[in-house]
DNA sequence: AAGTGCGTCAACCGCGTTGCG
DNA sequence: TCGCAACGCGGTTGACGCACT
């Protein structure tokens, strides 16, 4: 190997450094300035490799290190530089003043990716879980005319016909049986004439042709926007245990090989478009623009087609900005971090956790299904 | 009150890159 | 040009604290 290791194990310190230590280390960096990481631990008294030395200081003690949760629009830079550089948390520390590499990892890692993986969203390739997303649609389409189902089934290249969607991804047969053994385990409660969608059921035209096109699209709008909490909670726990239990009826399988999604297939590709935005000054004014907007999650094209889908399909009013978006409090948080040791006070962790993930709980069946298919089966 | 599970984050580890003699 | 030392980066680990039973 040749190679030597960063230190000899022998006799040097390792785990937590106390205020002792810290104290040491700030003091000598300060008469000496840092460098030098692998002479710097003996001529300052420390019982610590150099590694460790530097990364106390990087990580920790340096004076310009912000200290605090990540704001909100952080986390949305986080996010943008995320889709472009990759896991390269260096650079992205880079354009985040006072925070470290380390910091935004683990901010990454216990926060971020859980949100995107729970709003359906791939954090590898930023892209909407386009397997969940048709399922989505479908289970969608189906709640207003059943008899689409049974149509697709036997034609499951028809689905365009289902109305004015736009582009739509062709269907997987194995998203159509699960759609079917959702819809047949949700029936009885959708037709429950105390069920909210009542009137809507009722009104859509009995006959041989699809109709969803011509249902009033507010309708549709106002079960996301108004809710009626204890009628739509039901239905999110029946599909959560009808996923379930379709997805043990049918043997889905996480392959999504066996369909190619329109807007994705004429070679795209994730990394083609990292390339091409790939500057920074790219980053910062689309930032900029997309805040104007009220369209921030725009690190990758596909999105733009085929989030629109979705979000047509869902609700006019709501974008990935507003998804990724929580109240303007979140900002300012009473997290104190106690800088004289590794230990960490927290005063408030949930709050703000809750905000935000109770705001992006509007998203109606695509939330439920991302968390009924929690994990990473479904992710391509 | 004790036990358990889980989330968080500082610190460590291994490997690739860079700089220098 | 080569070899070694130092540095930097990303993934992983483990200690700690909190929530829940």
């Amino acid at each position: 190997m040749g190679k030597t290791p960063c230190c000899e194990k022998n006799g040097l310190q390792k785990g937590p450094w106390t205020p002792e230590e810290d104290q040491a280390l700030i003091d000598y960096i300060k008469k000496n300035g840092h460098g030098r990481w692998r002479t710097l631990p003996k001529n300052a008294g420390l019982k610590r490799c150099g590694k460790s030395c530097r990364l106390r200081w990087t990580n920790y003690l340096r004076p310009d290190i912000k200290r605090g949760r990540f704001s909100f629009e952080e986390e949305e830079t986080i996010i943008q530089l995320h889709s472009v550089l990759g896991n390269k948390w260096s650079a992205i520390a880079a354009r985040l003043p006072g925070r470290t590499d380390n910091e935004i990892k683990n901010y990454w890692n216990t926060h971020i990716r859980k949100r995107l993986l729970k709003m359906g969203i791939d954090p590898v390739t930023h892209t909407p879980r386009l397997d969940l997303l048709e399922l989505s649609s479908l289970l969608n389409s189906t709640l207003y005319n059943p008899q689409a189902l049974s149509y697709l089934i036997n034609n499951p290249n028809n689905y365009n016909m289902l109305g004015n969607m736009g582009p739509l991804p062709l269907v997987n047969q194995n998203l159509l049986n699960l759609a079917s053994a959702l819809f047949a385990s949700n029936q009885p409660k959708i037709n429950n004439p105390q069920n909210v969608q009542e009137n809507q059921l009722n009104n859509i035209p009995q006959n041989d042709q699809f109709q969803y096109s011509q249902l009033p699209f507010l309708n549709e709008a106002q079960l996301f926007m108004e809710p009626k909490m204890e009628q739509l909670s039901q239905t999110h726990e029946s599909l959560d245990h009808s996923l379930n239990q379709a997805l043990n009826v049918t043997g889905v399988e996480s392959t999504t090989s066996t369909f190619v999604p329109m807007g994705v297939s004429n070679g795209f590709n994730h990394h083609d478009i990292s390339a091409q935005s790939s500057s920074s000054s790219m980053v910062n004014s689309s930032l900029a623009e997309s805040h104007q907007a009220g369209f921030v999650y725009s690190g990758n094209n596909i999105i733009g087609q085929t989030q629109n889908n979705m979000m047509h399909m869902m609700n006019p009013n709501v974008s990935f900005s507003s998804l990724l978006s929580t109240p303007s409090s979140y900002a300012s948080s009473p997290n104190t971090y106690n800088v004289n040791s590794s230990s960490t006070t927290t005063t408030t962790t949930t709050t703000h956790e809750d905000e935000r993930d109770s705001f992006c709980s509007n998203i109606f069946m695509y939330h439920d299904i991302a968390n009924a298919l929690n994990g990473n089966e479904l992710i391509m």
